[in-house]
DNA sequence: TCACGTCTCTACCATTTGGTAGACAAATCT
DNA sequence: AGATTTGTCTACCAAATGGTAGAGACGTGA
């Protein structure tokens, strides 16, 4: 038997439940409950809570900057559209992993421990997307612009409709992978036409 | 003495911790802190918890709707650029009231019951926006699209970088009122370009 | 004055929570 | 085989939580 499994079951579990009912609402218990087994179980692979919420940031970070780095990387198979590389990307987690982006959102519940405990592994992912930017902003296939505000403002985007189902279905919106589909259509068209270079 | 001061004391103290550190993680004990009172007066003027929660979701939308009529009610002002009156009427709760939309977004991580209470109140809101989206769009003011999508995308990144301001830290945001003023006049550019009429 | 409604308080309770101590079984090492 | 390490468990605890019961202070109308 593999020594990880469990520990790995409980990271897994543990970001889904964060990153959709939120950090502060999900109990040890709820977790072990998921997981299988008992909440000592989890206590014994992390030494405490706030020991678990890191690892499980940890974990969440790992996996963004991998769906991140391979959205960019796939980006020659559709010569066609520059931007659309960086808004696929970031939209990828919605629509595979909505507990994602769920908990990064939360970060800025947390303490001041577990924030400056993520930044640092979130920094790699955001400059990994910024250097895109700016590379395609000087080859000329990018309008001109701060590519870091323009990389807050596509997050910013792609976060909102990832973690709002319920407030986006007030406008009208399907909250299925169909309706994520459409709406990645709409933002496509709408960045394309905005970043179009002169 | 007005009989309701304490109850709203409690409502906007509630709506400002709900919004800034999750329905989830603020106990009564908290709020009844905060106002300068002791629990059970908070459970004397509101039956239960989950009563609570309902108040300050109706005190929330009955602000946002004020906010919201204003914004577009004050657009004749600046008769230059029509869609600043709708990106300045999301991003003022931003600047002015963080915890606003903070709340709002919290609503994914309610009950069923909270949710349908809020979804009544907020599709007010929402239906206010879309039709003031679509008459600009008949008149020919604004590039002709879904207004329902495009409203729920203004809100997603109005809404992300108002209640995100860790992640966006990591962006390069400063994270005052200064910071947000900036943000919002690049994010006006981003608009305008992209919904420019044809 | 007296009864009554309003408002905040203290005292208390049952449940849930994060966490400790240690028993027990299986695997691994010497 | 015997000792040790690994992994999960039961039993328990102190603190915090939502909520109930009811006392006391205060003003108001009869």
């Amino acid at each position: 038997m593999v020594s990880g499994s469990t520990r790995i079951r409980i990271l897994d579990t543990a970001l889904d439940l964060f990153g959709t009912r939120g950090v502060g609402t999900v109990s040890l218990d709820d977790i072990a409950d998921a997981v299988g087994v008992r909440k000592q179980t989890v206590l014994y692979w992390f030494k405490s809570r706030s020991g678990l919420i890191d690892a499980v940031l940890d974990h969440a970070a790992d996996e963004l900057l991998v769906v991140v780095e391979a959205a960019i990387r796939s980006r020659g198979d559709e010569p066609l559209d520059r931007v659309d590389a960086v808004v696929c990307a970031v939209f990828r987690p919605v629509v595979r992993r909505p507990a994602l982006l769920g908990l990064i959102r939360e970060v800025t519940r947390l303490d001041e421990s577990h924030i400056n405990h993520l930044r640092g592994r979130l920094s790699v992912v955001v400059e990994r997307c910024v250097s895109y930017l700016r590379s395609e902003m000087e080859k000329g296939r990018l309008r001109t612009c701060d590519p870091m505000v323009l990389a807050g403002l596509l997050y910013s985007t792609v976060s909102g409709t990832g973690t709002e189902p319920i407030v986006l279905e007030t406008f009208g919106w399907e909250p299925n992978a169909a309706g994520l589909r459409q709406v990645r259509r709409e933002l496509r068209g709408f960045v394309r036409a905005a970043l179009q270079p002169n």
